[in-house]
DNA sequence: CATAAAGTCTACTAGTATTATAGACTTTAT
DNA sequence: ATAAAGTCTATAATACTAGTAGACTTTATG
Protein backbone atom coordinates (compact mmCIF):
# COMPACT_ATOMS: atom_id res chain seq x y z
CA UNK A 1 0.00 0.00 0.00
CA UNK A 2 2.78 2.36 -0.68
CA UNK A 3 2.26 5.94 -1.40
CA UNK A 4 4.74 6.57 -4.50
CA UNK A 5 7.32 9.49 -4.55
CA UNK A 6 5.18 11.56 -6.61
CA UNK A 7 2.08 11.47 -4.46
CA UNK A 8 4.37 12.24 -1.52
CA UNK A 9 6.29 15.03 -3.58
CA UNK A 10 2.72 16.41 -3.96
CA UNK A 11 1.17 16.23 -0.92
CA UNK A 12 4.49 17.96 0.75
CA UNK A 13 4.35 20.69 -1.63
CA UNK A 14 0.98 21.10 -1.29
CA UNK A 15 1.52 21.38 2.16
CA UNK A 16 3.92 24.27 1.99
CA UNK A 17 1.96 26.20 -0.65
CA UNK A 18 -1.18 25.88 2.07
CA UNK A 19 1.30 27.36 4.67
CA UNK A 20 2.53 30.30 2.13
CA UNK A 21 -1.18 30.57 1.85
CA UNK A 22 -1.46 31.56 4.79
CA UNK A 23 1.53 33.08 6.06
CA UNK A 24 2.75 35.22 3.27
CA UNK A 25 1.47 38.22 1.78
CA UNK A 26 1.55 37.15 -1.87
CA UNK A 27 0.60 33.33 -1.29
CA UNK A 28 3.35 32.53 -3.95
CA UNK A 29 6.46 30.51 -4.17
CA UNK A 30 8.72 29.29 -6.39
CA UNK A 31 9.82 25.17 -7.34
CA UNK A 32 13.26 25.38 -6.22
CA UNK A 33 12.26 27.28 -2.99
CA UNK A 34 9.82 24.27 -2.69
CA UNK A 35 12.19 21.79 -4.09
CA UNK A 36 15.40 23.10 -1.43
CA UNK A 37 12.95 23.03 1.70
CA UNK A 38 11.69 19.17 1.07
CA UNK A 39 15.07 18.06 -0.60
CA UNK A 40 12.76 17.13 -4.19
CA UNK A 41 14.54 17.24 -7.11
CA UNK A 42 13.69 20.17 -8.77
CA UNK A 43 12.94 18.75 -12.27
CA UNK A 44 10.82 16.42 -10.92
CA UNK A 45 8.50 18.74 -9.34
CA UNK A 46 8.46 20.89 -11.86
CA UNK A 47 6.16 17.81 -13.36
CA UNK A 48 4.13 17.08 -10.62
CA UNK A 49 3.04 20.75 -9.94
CA UNK A 50 2.34 20.88 -13.45
CA UNK A 51 0.26 17.97 -13.02
CA UNK A 52 -1.51 19.50 -10.72
CA UNK A 53 -2.05 22.92 -12.28
CA UNK A 54 -3.71 20.60 -14.75
CA UNK A 55 -5.98 19.58 -12.46
CA UNK A 56 -6.60 23.05 -11.26
CA UNK A 57 -5.66 22.66 -7.73
CA UNK A 58 -2.52 25.21 -8.10
CA UNK A 59 -2.17 28.77 -10.12
CA UNK A 60 1.09 29.92 -11.25
CA UNK A 61 2.60 32.85 -12.69
CA UNK A 62 5.01 32.73 -15.19
CA UNK A 63 7.81 35.45 -15.52
CA UNK A 64 10.29 37.37 -12.90
CA UNK A 65 8.80 37.57 -9.61
CA UNK A 66 6.32 34.35 -10.79
CA UNK A 67 5.66 31.06 -8.64
CA UNK A 68 2.86 28.86 -7.87
CA UNK A 69 0.23 29.25 -5.65
CA UNK A 70 -2.93 27.58 -4.26
CA UNK A 71 -5.78 28.02 -6.53
CA UNK A 72 -8.44 28.00 -3.56
CA UNK A 73 -8.05 28.57 0.01
CA UNK A 74 -6.53 26.11 1.90
CA UNK A 75 -9.65 24.81 3.69
CA UNK A 76 -11.40 23.88 0.23
CA UNK A 77 -8.44 21.43 -0.75
CA UNK A 78 -8.84 17.92 0.47
CA UNK A 79 -5.73 15.89 0.62
CA UNK A 80 -8.22 13.19 -2.13
CA UNK A 81 -8.16 15.41 -4.23
CA UNK A 82 -4.48 16.00 -4.40
CA UNK A 83 -3.26 12.08 -4.29
CA UNK A 84 -5.90 11.38 -7.05
CA UNK A 85 -4.28 13.87 -9.23
CA UNK A 86 -1.26 12.06 -9.01
CA UNK A 87 -1.61 8.53 -7.95
CA UNK A 88 -5.08 7.60 -8.95
CA UNK A 89 -7.86 6.07 -7.45
CA UNK A 90 -7.76 5.41 -3.70
CA UNK A 91 -9.53 1.67 -3.84
CA UNK A 92 -7.10 -1.27 -3.82
CA UNK A 93 -8.54 -2.53 -6.40
CA UNK A 94 -10.89 -1.60 -8.63
CA UNK A 95 -14.24 -3.14 -8.45
CA UNK A 96 -14.46 -0.91 -4.92
CA UNK A 97 -13.55 2.46 -6.71
CA UNK A 98 -16.28 5.48 -6.62
CA UNK A 99 -14.22 7.81 -9.28
CA UNK A 100 -12.71 4.57 -11.53
CA UNK A 101 -14.67 1.79 -11.62
CA UNK A 102 -14.34 -1.26 -13.50
CA UNK A 103 -15.44 -5.32 -12.54
CA UNK A 104 -12.54 -7.02 -11.33
CA UNK A 105 -13.64 -10.75 -12.73
CA UNK A 106 -14.98 -12.14 -9.92
CA UNK A 107 -18.39 -14.42 -10.88
CA UNK A 108 -20.42 -12.30 -8.55
CA UNK A 109 -19.85 -9.08 -6.96
CA UNK A 110 -22.22 -8.85 -4.21
CA UNK A 111 -20.71 -12.23 -2.24
CA UNK A 112 -17.09 -11.39 -3.25
CA UNK A 113 -15.09 -11.90 0.16
CA UNK A 114 -12.40 -9.98 -0.93
CA UNK A 115 -14.45 -7.36 -2.66
CA UNK A 116 -16.21 -6.60 0.56
CA UNK A 117 -13.14 -6.16 2.32
CA UNK A 118 -11.21 -3.68 -0.15
CA UNK A 119 -14.64 -1.46 0.17
CA UNK A 120 -14.00 -1.31 3.68
CA UNK A 121 -10.45 -0.24 3.15
CA UNK A 122 -11.20 1.83 0.24
CA UNK A 123 -13.85 3.77 2.14
CA UNK A 124 -11.77 3.87 5.36
CA UNK A 125 -9.10 5.76 3.47
CA UNK A 126 -11.42 8.28 1.54
CA UNK A 127 -12.97 9.06 4.95
CA UNK A 128 -9.67 10.17 6.05
CA UNK A 129 -8.47 11.83 2.62
CA UNK A 130 -11.82 13.18 1.60
CA UNK A 131 -12.20 14.98 4.92
CA UNK A 132 -8.71 16.23 5.49
CA UNK A 133 -7.87 19.34 3.86
CA UNK A 134 -4.42 21.47 3.37
CA UNK A 135 -5.86 23.43 6.40
CA UNK A 136 -6.67 21.11 8.52
CA UNK A 137 -2.74 20.21 8.15
CA UNK A 138 -1.60 23.03 8.86
CA UNK A 139 -3.75 23.15 11.87
CA UNK A 140 -2.59 20.14 13.17
CA UNK A 141 0.90 21.20 12.17
CA UNK A 142 0.61 24.13 14.23
CA UNK A 143 -0.59 22.40 17.20
CA UNK A 144 2.57 20.05 17.25
CA UNK A 145 4.80 22.69 17.19
CA UNK A 146 2.83 24.21 19.97
CA UNK B 1 -3.28 2.57 -3.54
CA UNK B 2 -3.00 -0.59 -5.41
CA UNK B 3 -3.50 -3.88 -4.23
CA UNK B 4 -1.13 -5.90 -6.45
CA UNK B 5 -2.14 -9.51 -8.15
CA UNK B 6 0.15 -10.99 -5.86
CA UNK B 7 -1.70 -9.76 -3.01
CA UNK B 8 -5.24 -10.40 -4.42
CA UNK B 9 -4.61 -14.11 -5.80
CA UNK B 10 -3.19 -14.86 -2.29
CA UNK B 11 -6.26 -13.13 -0.61
CA UNK B 12 -8.70 -14.82 -2.89
CA UNK B 13 -6.56 -18.28 -2.44
CA UNK B 14 -6.35 -18.23 1.27
CA UNK B 15 -10.24 -17.24 1.42
CA UNK B 16 -10.80 -20.80 -1.27
CA UNK B 17 -8.48 -22.24 1.96
CA UNK B 18 -11.03 -20.79 4.13
CA UNK B 19 -13.50 -22.33 2.72
CA UNK B 20 -12.89 -25.92 2.42
CA UNK B 21 -10.99 -25.96 5.62
CA UNK B 22 -14.67 -25.44 6.75
CA UNK B 23 -17.04 -26.93 4.01
CA UNK B 24 -14.23 -30.10 3.33
CA UNK B 25 -13.91 -32.93 5.12
CA UNK B 26 -10.33 -32.76 4.32
CA UNK B 27 -9.65 -29.19 4.19
CA UNK B 28 -7.21 -29.59 1.37
CA UNK B 29 -7.79 -28.39 -1.91
CA UNK B 30 -4.73 -28.30 -4.93
CA UNK B 31 -3.39 -25.89 -6.90
CA UNK B 32 -5.10 -26.32 -9.58
CA UNK B 33 -8.41 -26.40 -8.38
CA UNK B 34 -8.02 -23.10 -6.85
CA UNK B 35 -6.31 -21.69 -10.11
CA UNK B 36 -9.10 -23.04 -12.03
CA UNK B 37 -11.94 -21.26 -10.10
CA UNK B 38 -10.41 -18.47 -10.27
CA UNK B 39 -9.03 -17.66 -13.25
CA UNK B 40 -5.53 -17.36 -11.47
CA UNK B 41 -2.36 -18.59 -13.64
CA UNK B 42 -1.22 -21.92 -12.02
CA UNK B 43 2.06 -21.35 -11.64
CA UNK B 44 1.97 -17.83 -10.56
CA UNK B 45 -0.37 -19.11 -7.83
CA UNK B 46 2.20 -21.78 -7.31
CA UNK B 47 4.88 -19.22 -5.76
CA UNK B 48 2.61 -17.27 -4.22
CA UNK B 49 1.11 -20.37 -1.60
CA UNK B 50 5.07 -21.36 -1.74
CA UNK B 51 5.37 -17.71 0.05
CA UNK B 52 2.68 -18.43 1.92
CA UNK B 53 3.24 -21.61 3.43
CA UNK B 54 6.77 -20.25 3.89
CA UNK B 55 5.17 -17.80 6.21
CA UNK B 56 3.68 -20.39 8.52
CA UNK B 57 -0.14 -19.63 7.35
CA UNK B 58 -0.73 -22.43 4.99
CA UNK B 59 0.69 -26.31 5.18
CA UNK B 60 0.72 -28.76 2.25
CA UNK B 61 1.13 -32.22 0.97
CA UNK B 62 3.05 -33.82 -1.14
CA UNK B 63 2.35 -36.56 -3.57
CA UNK B 64 -1.01 -38.00 -5.39
CA UNK B 65 -3.94 -36.76 -3.21
CA UNK B 66 -1.80 -33.93 -1.52
CA UNK B 67 -2.78 -30.29 -1.78
CA UNK B 68 -2.54 -27.00 0.49
CA UNK B 69 -4.74 -26.22 3.56
CA UNK B 70 -4.84 -23.68 6.20
CA UNK B 71 -1.88 -24.37 8.67
CA UNK B 72 -4.63 -23.47 11.95
CA UNK B 73 -8.24 -21.98 12.45
CA UNK B 74 -9.57 -19.97 9.66
CA UNK B 75 -10.62 -17.04 13.16
CA UNK B 76 -6.65 -17.26 13.64
CA UNK B 77 -5.11 -15.90 10.51
CA UNK B 78 -5.93 -12.53 9.50
CA UNK B 79 -6.16 -10.56 6.07
CA UNK B 80 -2.82 -8.55 7.51
CA UNK B 81 -0.68 -11.20 7.91
CA UNK B 82 -1.88 -12.45 4.76
CA UNK B 83 -1.09 -8.96 3.34
CA UNK B 84 2.05 -8.35 4.80
CA UNK B 85 3.50 -11.98 3.33
CA UNK B 86 2.83 -10.78 0.03
CA UNK B 87 2.57 -7.18 -0.12
CA UNK B 88 5.17 -6.05 2.58
CA UNK B 89 4.18 -3.30 5.61
CA UNK B 90 1.11 -1.96 5.71
CA UNK B 91 1.83 1.78 5.52
CA UNK B 92 1.54 4.16 3.07
CA UNK B 93 5.01 5.41 3.95
CA UNK B 94 8.14 3.64 5.95
CA UNK B 95 8.15 6.40 8.85
CA UNK B 96 4.40 5.14 10.11
CA UNK B 97 4.93 1.83 9.72
CA UNK B 98 4.65 -0.29 12.65
CA UNK B 99 6.38 -3.25 11.52
CA UNK B 100 8.96 -2.13 8.95
CA UNK B 101 9.74 1.53 10.34
CA UNK B 102 12.46 3.91 8.48
CA UNK B 103 13.16 7.60 8.86
CA UNK B 104 11.46 9.54 6.10
CA UNK B 105 13.78 12.31 5.66
CA UNK B 106 11.70 15.22 7.15
CA UNK B 107 13.24 16.95 9.75
CA UNK B 108 11.22 16.65 12.39
CA UNK B 109 9.00 13.53 12.50
CA UNK B 110 6.63 14.78 15.53
CA UNK B 111 5.16 18.61 13.30
CA UNK B 112 5.27 16.69 9.84
CA UNK B 113 2.13 17.05 8.56
CA UNK B 114 2.10 14.55 5.78
CA UNK B 115 3.46 11.73 8.43
CA UNK B 116 0.31 12.44 10.64
CA UNK B 117 -1.96 12.20 7.95
CA UNK B 118 -0.10 9.13 6.92
CA UNK B 119 0.07 7.49 10.00
CA UNK B 120 -3.87 8.08 10.23
CA UNK B 121 -4.33 5.95 6.93
CA UNK B 122 -1.91 2.94 8.25
CA UNK B 123 -4.10 3.08 11.40
CA UNK B 124 -7.44 2.50 9.44
CA UNK B 125 -6.18 0.29 6.94
CA UNK B 126 -4.47 -2.00 9.87
CA UNK B 127 -7.36 -1.77 11.65
CA UNK B 128 -9.68 -3.54 9.39
CA UNK B 129 -7.07 -6.05 8.07
CA UNK B 130 -5.37 -6.76 11.33
CA UNK B 131 -9.05 -7.01 13.10
CA UNK B 132 -10.26 -9.23 10.05
CA UNK B 133 -9.38 -13.07 9.89
CA UNK B 134 -10.94 -15.44 7.00
CA UNK B 135 -13.45 -16.74 9.21
CA UNK B 136 -14.50 -13.41 9.42
CA UNK B 137 -14.45 -13.13 5.32
CA UNK B 138 -16.51 -16.70 5.44
CA UNK B 139 -19.29 -15.46 7.48
CA UNK B 140 -19.64 -11.92 5.35
CA UNK B 141 -19.76 -14.19 2.22
CA UNK B 142 -22.43 -16.42 3.55
CA UNK B 143 -24.49 -13.55 4.57
CA UNK B 144 -24.50 -11.91 1.64
CA UNK B 145 -25.64 -15.30 -0.24
CA UNK B 146 -28.42 -15.66 2.11
C1' DC C 1 14.60 46.52 -25.76
C1' DA C 2 17.76 43.16 -23.64
C1' DT C 3 18.07 40.17 -20.09
C1' DA C 4 17.24 37.11 -16.55
C1' DA C 5 13.88 34.88 -13.76
C1' DA C 6 10.38 31.96 -13.73
C1' DG C 7 7.04 28.50 -15.44
C1' DT C 8 5.71 25.08 -19.73
C1' DC C 9 6.04 21.13 -22.34
C1' DT C 10 7.67 16.94 -24.28
C1' DA C 11 10.83 13.42 -24.75
C1' DC C 12 13.86 10.24 -22.96
C1' DT C 13 16.36 6.92 -19.87
C1' DA C 14 17.98 3.95 -16.20
C1' DG C 15 16.55 1.16 -12.84
C1' DT C 16 13.23 -1.56 -10.50
C1' DA C 17 9.05 -4.07 -9.80
C1' DT C 18 5.42 -6.80 -11.49
C1' DT C 19 3.49 -10.61 -13.56
C1' DA C 20 4.17 -14.06 -15.12
C1' DT C 21 6.50 -18.69 -17.62
C1' DA C 22 9.72 -22.72 -17.75
C1' DG C 23 11.63 -26.63 -16.32
C1' DA C 24 14.02 -29.76 -13.52
C1' DC C 25 13.35 -31.83 -8.98
C1' DT C 26 11.08 -34.28 -4.78
C1' DT C 27 7.52 -36.69 -2.42
C1' DT C 28 3.80 -39.94 -2.07
C1' DA C 29 -0.26 -43.02 -3.16
C1' DT C 30 -1.61 -46.83 -5.74
C1' DA D 1 6.62 -48.04 -11.95
C1' DT D 2 3.87 -44.35 -12.62
C1' DA D 3 1.38 -40.38 -12.17
C1' DA D 4 -0.19 -36.84 -9.19
C1' DA D 5 1.03 -33.36 -6.53
C1' DG D 6 4.07 -29.81 -4.36
C1' DT D 7 9.20 -27.46 -4.46
C1' DC D 8 12.55 -24.51 -6.06
C1' DT D 9 15.17 -21.45 -8.94
C1' DA D 10 15.90 -19.04 -13.03
C1' DT D 11 14.41 -16.22 -16.58
C1' DA D 12 11.55 -13.15 -19.62
C1' DA D 13 8.38 -9.56 -20.97
C1' DT D 14 6.34 -5.66 -19.74
C1' DA D 15 5.12 -1.72 -17.20
C1' DC D 16 6.02 1.62 -13.93
C1' DT D 17 8.83 4.86 -11.26
C1' DA D 18 11.80 8.34 -10.50
C1' DG D 19 14.45 11.24 -12.46
C1' DT D 20 17.02 14.05 -16.32
C1' DA D 21 17.36 17.06 -20.38
C1' DG D 22 16.53 20.69 -23.11
C1' DA D 23 14.19 23.80 -25.91
C1' DC D 24 10.38 27.02 -25.33
C1' DT D 25 7.20 30.93 -23.43
C1' DT D 26 6.01 34.60 -20.41
C1' DT D 27 7.00 38.60 -17.67
C1' DA D 28 9.33 42.20 -14.77
C1' DT D 29 12.67 45.48 -14.82
C1' DG D 30 17.01 48.19 -15.74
Amino acid sequence: MRLSKRGEYGLRAMIILADVQKNSPTGMIQIKEISAREEIPAKFLEQILLALKNAGLVHSKMGVGGGYYLARPSKEITLGQIFRTLDGPLAPVKCVSQMAYEPCGCPDEETCGLRMVMGDVRNAIANILDTTTLATVIKRVEAARA
